[in-house]
DNA sequence: TTTTGTGAAGCGCTTCACAGCT
DNA sequence: AGCTGTGAAGCGCTTCACAAAA
């Protein structure tokens, strides 16, 4: 399964984003060079890579181009770029920790993309907090939860992403309840390093470790 | 000066907090090969690069050793990557939009680590948003501008990061602004895909695609 | 004996050069 | 003419195997 080499999972995930910008002008390699700092040959390696995985996959040798003299068509790339990388199912997502940042990102909902079927994308399907008093006050979009519920919703809803957003404290024990109750993959918004069982996929979002990335590069 | 290559720079970042966490008591090879899910190889290797980089700049053979039998002492190592990744500056940086995102990076100050000097390290050095009201509610560290002065404080007080969570209308605009000011770093919180001078460092910071990669890898 | 440290081998990604399409 | 598409060459990182230290 692991089919899809790390480095160019990430850049076509990148290139997701530039794809879905351009509306439905085509985009050539050139331009995205320009983007993005990879060269036109890695771009076009990349794609060709992919067309490759998926002939292989479907056993159909069907000679489809997805480019034109003009650059790539989004409307066709895409949604190849979508299923090699499976992400044409819907997922759910909760926001664990409703402070500042958490409660940002409950209303931080997504732009209302003209999605091309199949779309994937995210739901927010709940949010938890060990403070009542804020699942009170809060406005959302999606139902809040305390904590000591955490377990059953997850459950109850098949929900398989977390956003942890709570103090440095709490995250480990807080992941660990993630873990056990079954999540697939958690956002790790705090600057903890977690040790959690490899069927749970951890990324880290850390403020610190990303200002000195750009540090670096000045 | 592009001596590292990125893959080790990322690695060494992550490093960082990965020592950081570990007090000073000493941290072998392994036991980072478990939390991180590199090989205990690429490990030392990075690390060796390292010292060989240093000596190389620094002229002197004096061949220090960071590991002992026990593992890496932490008190030894973090000075020599702080220094290799020319990060023992101290850098002012700011938040640009402060909606509920930005506000909330505003009070997110970093822990009070017990820091081995030579310390680098993040200041908040302003806030900026376009919504007079909102300078005069929010409590902050750091003193609040409105837009239009963004240029003349960055410059006064020498900000060389900004951390961009304006709409996603008003990204390119501002990042323009932010370049034209002088800024040598932006942190993008926007999904919205920048395009600068190559003077500026861009690092980008999108839920959508955080949660996509997590996805692929469900 | 467990760990770091490192030249050398191996391999995977990037780059090149050119064919193919429109 | 300008772009994509792709085998093949090139090169840089990872892995291996083993020396050295404590």
């Amino acid at each position: 399964m692991e089919q899809i080499p790390a480095v160019i999972r990430e850049r076509l995930l990148h290139l997701m984003r530039i794809l879905e910008a351009a509306g439905d002008k085509p985009i050539t390699s050139t331009r995205i060079e320009g983007l993005t700092g990879w060269s036109s040959h890695t771009i076009r390696k990349d794609i060709s890579f992919l067309e490759a995985v998926e002939a292989a996959e479907e056993g159909s040798g069907g000679q489809v181009r997805h480019g034109s003299p003009n650059g790539y068509v989004p409307s066709l790339l895409l949604p190849l770029i979508r299923h090699a990388l499976a992400l044409d199912k819907k997922r759910k997502y909760c926001v664990v920790g409703l402070g500042r940042l958490g409660s940002a990102y409950l209303n931080q909902g997504f732009r209302p993309l003209e999605t091309l079927p199949p779309e994937g994308g995210f739901e927010l399907a709940a949010g938890f907090d060990i403070s009542v008093n804020r699942l009170e006050i809060l406005k959302s979009p999606a139902p809040l939860y305390p904590v000591y519920k955490m377990g059953e919703v997850i459950d109850r809803f098949s929900i398989e992403i977390a956003l942890l957003c709570v103090p440095s404290e709490a995250a480990q024990e807080t992941a660990e309840k993630l873990a056990a109750a079954g999540i697939r993959g958690i956002l790790n918004f705090t600057p903890v390093v977690l040790r959690l069982p490899p069927a749970v996929a951890v990324r880290d979002v850390c403020l610190e470790e990303e200002l000195r990335a750009l540090a670096v590069r000045i």
